[in-house]
DNA sequence: CCCATTTAACCAAACGTTTGCGTATTGATT
DNA sequence: AATCAATACGCAAACGTTTGGTTAAATGGG
C-alpha cells in the first residue's frame, strides 16, 4: 500500500494523501477528503515506507548512531585457522570487558580490503559507536575506518604513531626478551624462523644479537609464514642450510609449534640439542611435549583494556591518543636450556 | 557525499560509480575507473545512503529484510579460545562460499543466551537474509532465532529433529569408526575421557563396546569438560582410578592434546603403552609429537555447505528442511598401534 | 458586482539509489 | 576490410515520500 494508491482510491493527488497524514497545518483538507483518506488508510493497514520518508527528508541518515551502545570488533581473518587463538583470546576479553559495561559486540572478521565490496558493505552498514582492530593494519586502512566508525582502538602487534588510542604489548621488546634469555644460557648461534619483512619482532631479534656483538647470519634467518605449517617448513629449510645452531627464536608460538616438530623429526632433541623460545604464551602451549618457554604476553587483559579505553572514549573520558603498553614476562618452562656449545654437525 | 559526488569528481556517470562499489558482474568498468572510484570512496569515507538504497532495492519496514545479501553466522562462544580452532574453521567455510554467491557475513559471537538482554539486541539489530548456528544449541533456542531471522541453519556436532535446514557430520558414528579402529588393534579396555551427557559422540563409543561385548567400565570414563585443560585434568583422574587400559578414545582433538600430555608426564609412551584417538582432525594435530591418529571431519566443507544451503534456501531453491550428512573418515597417524596386550601395572 | 483573500487541491521537483537498455569503443576473428 | 562479440560506459526511469509553488474555486468586504 503506498501514498498513490490511497490517493487513487480517495480520488484525491498524492500530496493531499501526504499532508493528511502528516497533518500538515499550513494547508489542510476538507474535513469530508480527511475522513476518506484515514478511513482507506485504516481499512488497508497502510504504514509510511520509512525508507523513502527517511530519503527525502534527509533525517535519520548518518551512519554514525549516536548511541547504539555496541562496539564493532574488527579483525583480519588469518590464513591459519589455528593463529586464531591469539585473536580469539583478544576478542574474548574484549567481549568480557564490554559486557561489563553493557556493551554489545559486532564481530567482523574478514580479510579488510576496501576495494572488495562485500568488505565496504559489511562496514558501511554496520552502525556502532565504535570499533576495534585486531591485528596488523596498515595507516591508510585505519584512516578509512575512523571515517566509518567513531572511534578507533587499535589492539595489535606493532606499533603505530601516536594518532589512535592503541594498546600494544612490545613486540620488540618481548623478542629482545627471549633472544636474551637464550643468550644467558650460552647460546650464540641462534636463528630466526618467521617473517622478516614488517615483524618487529624480527626486529627485536635483531638488535638483541646485535647488542652482543653476535652476528645476525643469513643462514640462520628463514623467512617464513608465521603458521603451524611455515614453523614446520622453515625449520627443515634451516636444518639444510646449516646445523650448527644451537637455538631457535620464533616469533610467536605457533609458528614455533611447527619448527618444533620439524626439529624432532630431524632426532633433534629439545632442549638438549636445541633450545626454542618464542612469544604469546597461547594456552596450548603447556601441552606440548616439553612445554615451550615462551614470553608470556597478556591477551586477555589487553582485550579487556581495549574494551575499556574504547568505551572510555565513546563516553567521553579521553578526547587524546591514549597509548598503552602492556607488560610482558619471561615464563620459562621445558624448551630451553644450556647450550652444548659444542656444534651438531650430523645430528641426524 | 552522494554518488552524485563522486561521478563528478571521478568523471563518469552515477551508474558506473554505483555499479563499481555493489561490484555488479554484469557490467563491469575499467580497472583504472574502479581505482579511481575506489580511490575517491576511501578518501571522502563515502557510505552509501541506506534509505535510498532500502528504498530502491524495496526492501520492507521489519527486521526482516527481504534482500540484504547478508548472512549472520550466529557462535556460541566456548569456554576455551583454543576450541574455536574448530568453529573458526567452520565460519571460515561458511565466509569462504558466501563470498562467492556475493553474500556478507556477519557474526554474531556470544553465549547465546535469550533473557540476556544484550543479546537479545544484538540478534533483533542485525538485520540479515538468513542465520547459520554453529555448535550446540537447543530447540527452544533455535525456535527463538528462527523469529528474527528468516532462516535457520544449523551447522553443528549433534543431530536434530528435523525441522531445520542442518549440516552435520554423524558423531556418534565418527566415534564408533575411532572406537573400532583401537579394537581392531587389538585393544579392549579402552578409556573414554570427555563430556558425557548429552554428547553423542559418547554414545557411539558406548555403542561400539557394546557391539564388540566388550564391558563399558565406570573406571574407564572420566566426565570432564571437552578442553585441552579438561582433558590433561581427565587423564589424570583416569590414571589415579586404574592402570590397565591400554587405549584412549576423547570426542575431539583438543581434549586428546591435554590427555596425552598427561599420559606422556606418567611416564607412559604413546603408541607403545597406550594408543590415543579422536576426533576433528583440527590442523594442529600433524604437530604435535606423535602425530594424532583421528577421524577427519570436512570442517571447512561442512561451513561451506552450510552457506550453500542457506543461501539457496533465502533464495527460494528449496522449501523443505534439508538435512546432510558430511563424509568422515579414519586418519591413521602416529598415535595408534596394536595393543601390548599385558597391564600396565604398575607402569611410571 | 468586483477585487482581494482564504481554502482546497494539484503538479512536479527533489532525495540518493539501482538497473534495464542502449551505444560507443575495443579487440579478435574471418 | 568487414563482422561480431565483448567490454566499458551513459541515459533515464523508477522506488515512495515530502514540499514549495501554483491554480482554481469559494468566500467576503466594499
Amino acid at each position: 500500500m503506498t501514498l498513490k494508491e490511497i490517493a487513487q482510491e480517495a480520488g484525491v493527488s498524492i500530496s493531499t494523501v501526504s499532508r493528511v497524514i502528516n497533518n500538515k497545518g499550513t494547508n489542510a483538507a476538507s474535513q469530508a477528503v480527511q475522513d476518506k483518506i484515514w478511513e482507506i488508510v485504516r481499512r488497508t493497514g497502510y504504514s509510511p515506507n520509512t525508507a523513502a520518508r527517511n530519503l527525502k527528508t534527509g533525517q535519520a541518515e548518518e551512519h554514525v548512531t549516536p548511541h547504539s551502545r555496541s562496539i564493532a570488533c574488527i579483525f583480519a581473518r588469518t590464513q591459519e585457522p589455528m593463529k586464531d587463538a591469539f585473536f580469539s583470546t583478544l576478542a574474548r576479553g574484549i567481549e568480557q570487558e564490554a559486557f561489563k559495561h553493557n556493551y554489545v559486540v559486532k564481530y567482523i572478521i574478514t580479510s579488510i580490503e576496501i576495494n572488495n565490496p562485500a568488505t565496504f558493505r559489511l562496514i558501511s552498514d554496520n552502525q556502532v559507536d565504535g570499533a576495534a582492530v585486531l591485528g596488523r593494519c596498515d595507516k591508510q586502512m585505519l584512516r578509512f575506518l575512523k571515517k566509518y566508525f567513531n572511534y578507533v582502538v587499535y589492539s595489535g602487534l606493532n606499533e603505530l604513531q601516536a594518532k589512535y588510542d592503541q594498546v600494544i604489548c612490545d613486540g620488540k621488546q618481548a623478542a629482545m626478551e627471549a633472544v636474551a634469555e637464550l643468550q644467558s644460557l650460552g647460546h650464540a648461534r641462534i636463528a630466526y624462523i618467521g617473517e622478516t619483512s614488517n615483524e618487529i619482532r624480527f626486529e627485536g631479534y635483531c638488535e638483541a644479537m646485535n647488542a652482543k656483538t653476535l652476528p645476525v647470519l643469513r643462514d640462520y634467518i628463514v623467512n617464513t609464514p608465521m603458521t603451524s605449517s611455515g614453523g614446520y617448513q622453515g625449520a627443515q629449510k634451516l636444518l639444510n642450510k646449516c646445523r650448527d645452531f644451537t637455538a631457535v627464536f620464533c616469533p610467536n608460538d605457533i609458528t614455533a609449534i611447527g619448527a618444533m616438530k620439524a626439529l624432532q623429526e630431524h632426532g633433534l632433541k629439545i632442549p638438549e640439542d636445541v633450545s626454542i623460545i618464542s612469544i604469546d604464551d597461547i594456552d596450548l602451549v603447556q601441552y606440548l611435549t616439553p612445554m615451550l618457554s615462551t614470553i608470556h604476553v597478556p591477551i586477555t587483559e589487553m582485550g579487556q583494556m581495549a574494551a575499556k579505553i574504547l568505551i572510555d572514549r565513546i563516553e567521553g573520558g579521553h578526547h587524546l591518543p591514549m597509548k598503552i603498553n602492556m607488560p610482558f614476562y619471561l615464563a620459562t618452562r621445558e624448551s630451553t636450556g644450556p647450550s652444548r656449545k659444542k656444534h651438531l654437525s650430523r645430528g641426524a
